[in-house]
DNA sequence: CTGAAAGCGCTAACAC
DNA sequence: GTGTTAGCGCTTTCAG
């Protein structure tokens, strides 16, 4: 592997210039530039990124902890939030580092991805209402950037997807199709973002003169099976819903295929909404009313926002690597967002879309 | 951040004895190594990964490559994978660096990956028949597994599943349901695994007297759509089929609806079968007859592989860093197979298993 | 414009 | 047993 050293030796400089005239320091003399830059092609050399890591004590990686036990991170909606990630890190020359843990041991991990200096910063997701890792990662002061909220609104950088703005779509929607019966299949109320559009839903279908029954409402589901199961309980209700909103597409899967099951036809007799828009959600039979979030993009926009937090703690400025248009926003993402959010708290607010299809 | 320096300083000895002390080398006097153990610990010391990977010249991160356009990559069976990876990793004490590439500069990735000393292997998926991501990983002499193999069977540790044999599985259950007319929908033959699926079944519908006509056999397909189109042109032939095999399950959930759509009764009037067995396909309606795979597991085994070669290269003993017998077969992998493995050239062939459900 | 020297934090060879 | 010296490969003062 070729070293510093080894152009030094060649070319007849020292480390130091070599090393200057490589990242370009204006104090070399043209020749220099050139002579060292044409040896260092020649040779093949590239940086050991250890070496440069280690001098300026910054690992240009972000990391991100999974659960192994994969309930509901299996989803198509997470890979494609990773691969977001993953594309802007690499955009802007970092690392992604993907951990795994346990419930038990998740902030083992993080206290171990940090003290060995492995990261940057991390991406959290799916938020608690209370949330051990963010008050961990804060009163440790490390950066970090989450996607979701936590109830005690802290003083971190997130983004998060309008769910109160997304179950008044959804409230509307079902009640301009006649709906007064309706019901709530939704995963542990421990999760942010299923405390919001329980609490939202609830708000809104009362703000259009319909109260959700305490038992038309199930919690604790993630998978397809569960919210089957969750369905196959509302229907046998003496007064069954007519509509079902399932807080996730697999959940909704899983109530279509409940309500089939009991004989109804769906769409006609039972109205399901999902929520995320897998690509799944566009096929299956019948195809499902949901609620389209960008998520790749998402992915993108913490990312940005994190490394924006980093660079903005580490006094420097906040620099895009390679081409910023290619990052900023496009499509149903506002553009202009980034000034935004480095102006405000970095704390973004994304409005979600309906789509719907023949489900409801 | 405290150092080994902080720590030489407290307990007035050199680094160099507090290093070992730590490593517990068995020249440092008891006294010293519990004084120096008790001292790093109060002080909360944890050592600088970076500084000691450059020191040892080996970044303790295995790498995965995935391609940005998601197609395929997206799927639960995707994910599965990659914790299975990410798990056995870090169980031996390795990071799970994860880059995401554009077809275009994948190499580049894998190029750069290398030359900045970043990863000590990579972790393949996803095969292709010529593999120009082999051939570059070979010329270059680096470490890498894959999970799957290439056609001229080349010198480097991979796991396979046995795409013969469950396709042999496959073409038996149909045939002894009755059908003769069969056809397949397939990703693209460059890809190994649905080469190989696509010779095999020619081969076994042979052996039990079927030919599997040219005009039955879809190629180019991966997700749910592209199933369905393609389903839906082989059922408009005139001579339609009694049954489909779909190469993967989101192919056979496309073919189902496709069935559906044309007034088939699936499972009746035309069996599908899916490969890989995702989460989802026992909850299909109707349930999904198909292959499965442990991929989590493939995902663990195929870094040991890896960490088992890197470790041979580097003329260490192969020693996993926990627990062995957590990660040492289990359930339908072979047990012993990593001593098998090693013996022979680190190529392993794995069965999969035939799930009867209701769609055939 | 260039180089010597120092240091990032750690490990290892080699004395004493 | 323990310390000195060297070095991993790079960047960054600071002299000249």
């Amino acid at each position: 592997m070729v070293t510093l050293k080894d152009i030094a030796e060649r070319v007849n400089r020292s480390v130091t210039t070599v090393s200057r005239a490589l990242s370009g320091y204006s104090d070399v003399s043209p020749e220099t530039i050139s002579v060292v830059r044409e040896t260092a092609e020649e040779m093949g050399y590239v940086p050991n990124t250890l070496a440069q890591r280690l001098q300026k004590r910054s690992t240009d990686t972000i990391g991100i902890v999974l659960p192994v036990s994969s309930q509901g991170y299996a989803e198509p909606f997470f890979s494609e939030f990773l691969a977001g990630i993953g594309e802007t890190a690499s955009l802007f020359g970092y690392d992604l580092l993907v951990a795994y843990a346990h419930d038990s041991n998740e902030i083992a991990i993080y206290r171990k991805l940090i003290t060995g200096r492995r990261v940057d910063g991390f991406i959290l997701s799916r938020t608690l209402r209370q949330d051990p890792r963010i008050e961990f990662l804060t009163s440790a002061g490390f950066p970090f950037c989450a996607f979701g909220r936590v109830e005690d609104a802290g003083d971190f950088p997130y983004i998060e997807e309008d769910g109160d703005y997304a179950m008044g779509l959804i409230a509307e929607h079902l009640v301009s199709r006649g709906h007064s019966r309706i019901a709530c299949i939704c995963p542990p109320q421990s999760i942010m973002f299923s405390h919001v559009r329980l609490e939202s839903i609830k708000r809104h279908l009362k703000r259009l003169g319909i109260t959700l029954a305490p038992d038309m409402v199930k919690i604790g589901c993630f998978t397809q099976k569960e919210g089957y199961d969750a369905a196959i309980q509302l229907l046998d209700n003496p007064r069954p819903p007519t509509a079902v909103i399932g807080f996730n597409d697999l959940i909704a899967f899983g109530a279509i295929n409940a309500g089939k099951d009991r004989g109804l036809k769906i769409g006609k007799d039972l109205a399901v909404t999902g929520f995320d828009d897998i690509p799944m959600a566009a096929h299956y039979r019948p195809p499902l009313t949901t609620i389209r979030q960008p998520i790749r993009k998402i992915g993108g926009m913490v990312v940005e926002l994190l490394l924006d937090y980093i660079r903005s703690e580490n006094g420097d400025q906040a620099q895009p690597a390679v081409n910023p248009d290619e990052i900023a926003g496009q499509d149903s993402i506002p553009r202009g967002w980034m000034e935004t959010a480095s102006r405000q708290n970095r704390q973004l607010l994304l409005r979600p879309e309906l789509i719907v299809r023949e489900s409801t």
